[in-house]
DNA sequence: CAGAAATCGTTTATTGATTCACAATAGCGG
DNA sequence: CCGCTATTGTGAATCAATAAACGATTTCTG
């Protein structure tokens, strides 16, 4: 059915996807092109594009069925029956994902949480445990675990990493500092917050905008996308 | 001197940093291009390319200082004074920052925090106090503040985000799971977990690997740069 | 000192994503 | 029922980022 999407696209599938639902709640029922693509930072345009990608079809001065495009999305994003993520490394930021997601979705559910610190073993958040790394090879390969989240120091990050790999996951969200060294078959979303604040304070300091998502608010101001047939 | 960088080289230049630092560390004086392209997952090419932008110059078969690419790097990044940054929202994830952060960095530093929450008043950690909102304006007006990380609850993240440009920020690090309305000329950064979370859930479903950082390695271990002249 | 090997600097191509442009289409008002 | 307008769908053009290519340069080795 639908072709493998790329990164972009997945970003933008998820965000129009938190947008969409706003709407709803607002009692809305359908969209246009040029409603999603300001808080996306893209062109109507593109938005027509993702669209398209999906599957979805609209109607011309009608827009888009909300309940249409959440369909797709979720057929497109979410795994079809269920699907379970662990994470290591029950610190500062660890404990703060796990109280933020855990139990927030129902297609992917945090199934267990691991730690060297026997101090954090036990119950953390409803429905997930901490156990000791020992058991991390068992617990994954026994739920098919397909997503690992690194929240440890960056010492330990590349160890816990191979260990994950080995047993099985095919997909990382790594918080530690540095580029993991992993199977081929193995995605690896970096999310690396030093990155992150260096940037923002560069760019802090320098007045002259890059293109920031703001050019979109213009095109959808003035719906540029239409052709003003010139002559 | 250097012209403005763009945001991705911005990143690698981070990277780049922080692998220097440890080959220093670790004795080294001298790096090569192809020593650099691996962990950051590009090719030579493009680290000589964003060296050169830099400003710096290697001795073929000698490559490059380690001193000088640092010092270039801190030249581009790093303010020239000392560029200060406050937090709004001390939950969970605004308390794992600031203890991140604080202190971390000499010519970056976080110097104030905001909550509602009087309870979350006072001294947070060395270094750094949490005040009401009532006093943001006041405070990042008076240290001239440049940078905002935004730690709010959703439904508040677009208020503050206002709050702090009218008090004359340039740069935001947004992690409330939307896109801000800001002035033309405030550069943002978001950190959406969410959408990272959902990134790696559906790539972890497809086998079908994304040009995904890994044929770096091979380009640098079989050091294809090089022409390999045919005939 | 000469020739080989490695690495840099830079120009040129490639790639992939985004935007433009516009024909096709459907609602809407008279 | 008929233009009129707003909006979609999509091929072509544009753009930015990356990779390839290769001459120039320097060290190393014999
Ligand atoms: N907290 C932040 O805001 C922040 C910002 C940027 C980067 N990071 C990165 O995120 C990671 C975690 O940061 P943090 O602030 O939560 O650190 P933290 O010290 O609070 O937590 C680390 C946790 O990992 C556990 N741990 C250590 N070694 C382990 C191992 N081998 N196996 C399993 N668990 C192990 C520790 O017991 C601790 O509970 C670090 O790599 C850090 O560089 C964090
Ligand atoms: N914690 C995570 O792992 C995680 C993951 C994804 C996204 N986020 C986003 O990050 C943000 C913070 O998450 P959190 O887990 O730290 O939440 P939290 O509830 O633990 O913390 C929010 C803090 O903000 C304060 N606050 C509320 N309204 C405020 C206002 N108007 N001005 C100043 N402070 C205010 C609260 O008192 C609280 O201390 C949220 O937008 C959340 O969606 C967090």
């Amino acid at each position: 059915m639908t072709a493998m999407a790329s990164e972009k696209t997945v970003e933008r599938l998820s965000l129009y996807r938190r947008l969409l639902l706003r709407l709803r709640d607002d009692g809305a029922d359908v969209v246009f092109s040029h409603q999603l693509c300001v808080p996306v930072g893209v062109t109507p345009a593109q938005v027509r594009r993702d669209i398209m990608q999906l599957g979805c079809s609209g109607v011309p001065h009608a827009g888009y069925k909300i309940k249409d495009l959440l369909a797709a999305i979720a057929e497109m994003l979410d795994a079809p029956q269920s699907q379970r993520a662990v994470l290591v490394g029950v610190g500062h930021l660890g404990l703060a994902l796990l109280t933020h997601f855990s139990g927030r979705w129902r297609w992917l559910h945090v199934h267990a949480a691991f730690d060297v610190n026997p101090s954090k073993h036990g119950a953390i958040v409803r429905g997930c445990n901490c156990y000791g790394l020992d058991q991390l090879p068992r617990i994954v390969r026994e739920w098919r675990v397909e997503v690992g989240v690194i929240t440890v120091p960056m010492d330990a990050a590349q160890t816990v990493a191979t260990m994950l790999c080995d047993a099985g996951v095919t997909g990382l969200l790594n918080f530690a500092p540095l580029r993991l060294q992993t199977p081929e078959h193995v995605y690896v979303e970096n999310v690396d917050l030093t990155t992150s604040f260096e940037k923002v304070a560069y760019f802090a300091r320098h007045p002259a905008r890059l293109a920031n998502n703001k050019n979109a608010e213009r095109d959808a101001a003035s719906e540029k996308d239409r052709a003003d047939v010139p002559g």
